[in-house]
DNA sequence: TAGTGGTCTAGACCACCCC
DNA sequence: GGGTGGTCTAGACCACTAG
């Protein structure tokens, strides 16, 4: 009992790395400014670059740096707080800048999808694409489907790209709603996410799954895309909450 | 699985090698079912293992893969739902075996959350520590702040450990509450969580910050570490999600 | 064209689990 | 002890950006 044996183990070196840089990006960096490049810092540490490479990635999961080919590693802003859960439907403000539409197409949804429309697999349904934009920069990319008889218009006429989307959408807004539910996981963006989010495939992102239903059943499921470096999404009854974890 | 020779395309190969992969697991394993070595998985694509291991760190990230030191690979279950946003208050179950209390200190809150509870840096709180189970597993960790002014009994004469954990809960429980604001975010897990977690630290993972207030201040904050590759976090009015997106 | 981060290789050793 | 995943190295080349 009295033996205090301090565990031998070696802290990894990628970790003892990520603590030392994240100190000094808070007391010796500003924000938007400019790291020395991975050769230089694996230089000055130590180590192997991709050693240095770990300990970096693991500061721009936590939304401390940001990365970009060909540019450089610059020092993050703290993350924006999103609002996801507070407005009653997220099409029913006409007016918002925060989602653009970007077209509409009737196609087959992904099983899981399927189910949560309780539709057969392989019908067709509207699938509007939309854009999230916040602070003149892209946080989302959400597909929202739309069974063909939750809205009055199926479309056909009216010309594609973004006029067709926001025609689903007018549709969508005079269905009368009952309900949502919403869930929250840790995905990877497919590459035509990753596309609109200005962010390479397999970039780390929060999936917020929602389902709205109106008289009992589901009137529409949207699947959005949030780059999961640069947003924390708020859900609540007041005001986003303002403040970040440690 | 198949051991398709990797060709010469743009994509990166541990991307290609990732959704071959993914198809492979749909289609040839059974949930649970432990996977070849990674020497092996390597030797199989013709890749170097740092390769494969690449595209098994995004499976993994996506929860299909779950990878253990010393057992090996094996096929993830789907991820369990969560609810975090649908009881009222989670210290009001007295029975509800979820939140088992850990224990309890008087501590100094990180700066943000000193913020948070609108208290002046270096303020003493108590600090309670609670683990949430599902499943038999670990699942969050939570560290809940609450200001001595909040609670009337300090629980000094309480014994440490579990009781006074349960000791600040249920003086919390008498306080008559009116909001509370959550948000979710990206993390990676500190060392103390990541072992309550019985995962590696720097483990990707959830983190729900929730302020609670009543008679219009802050009461108490909890900062909840959620595992990213198992768990999937429902809010809502109705009962959680059932499916997961695509 | 020069410089950045992104991908990839072929090794090595270590920490951990189970037999 | 034998096998697993985790860490680390020292290179190489590629894709992208900017001056």
């Amino acid at each position: 009992m009295g033996t205090t044996q301090l565990e031998t183990v070696p802290e990894p070196k990628y970790w003892h790395l990520k603590t030392v840089l994240s100190e000094a990006l808070d007391s010796e960096f500003a924000i938007g400014e400019i790291l020395p490049n991975e050769r230089e810092l694996a230089a000055r540490f130590g180590v192997a670059r991709a050693t240095l490479r770990q300990a970096l990635e693991q500061l721009e999961l936590e939304g401390r740096l940001q990365r970009r080919r060909g540019v450089g590693t610059t020092v993050a802003p703290p993350r924006m707080g999103v609002a996801v859960g507070d407005r009653a439907h997220s099409w029913e403000d006409a007016d918002d800048a925060a989602w653009q539409p970007v077209d509409s197409t009737e196609a087959e949804p992904p099983a899981a999808v399927a189910r949560l429309l309780d539709v057969p697999p392989g019908t067709l349904v509207h699938t509007v694409r939309r854009t999230r934009v916040s602070h003149g920069q892209p946080i989302a990319a959400e597909l929202l489907y739309v069974p063909s008889d939750s809205v009055a218009v199926p479309a056909i006429d009216t010309p594609p790209g973004a006029p067709r989307a926001r025609a689903v959408l007018r549709e969508l807004r005079r269905v009368a709603l009952e309900g949502r539910e919403q869930s929250v996981e840790l995905g990877s963006a497919r590459a035509d996410d990753a596309k609109q989010l200005d962010r390479l495939p397999g970039a780390p992102v929060l999936v917020v799954t929602t389902r709205y239903t109106a008289a009992g059943h589901t009137v529409a499921v949207a699947v959005a895309t949030y780059r999961a470096d640069t947003c924390r999404l708020t859900f609540g009854d007041g005001p986003a909450v303002e403040l970040l974890a440690s």
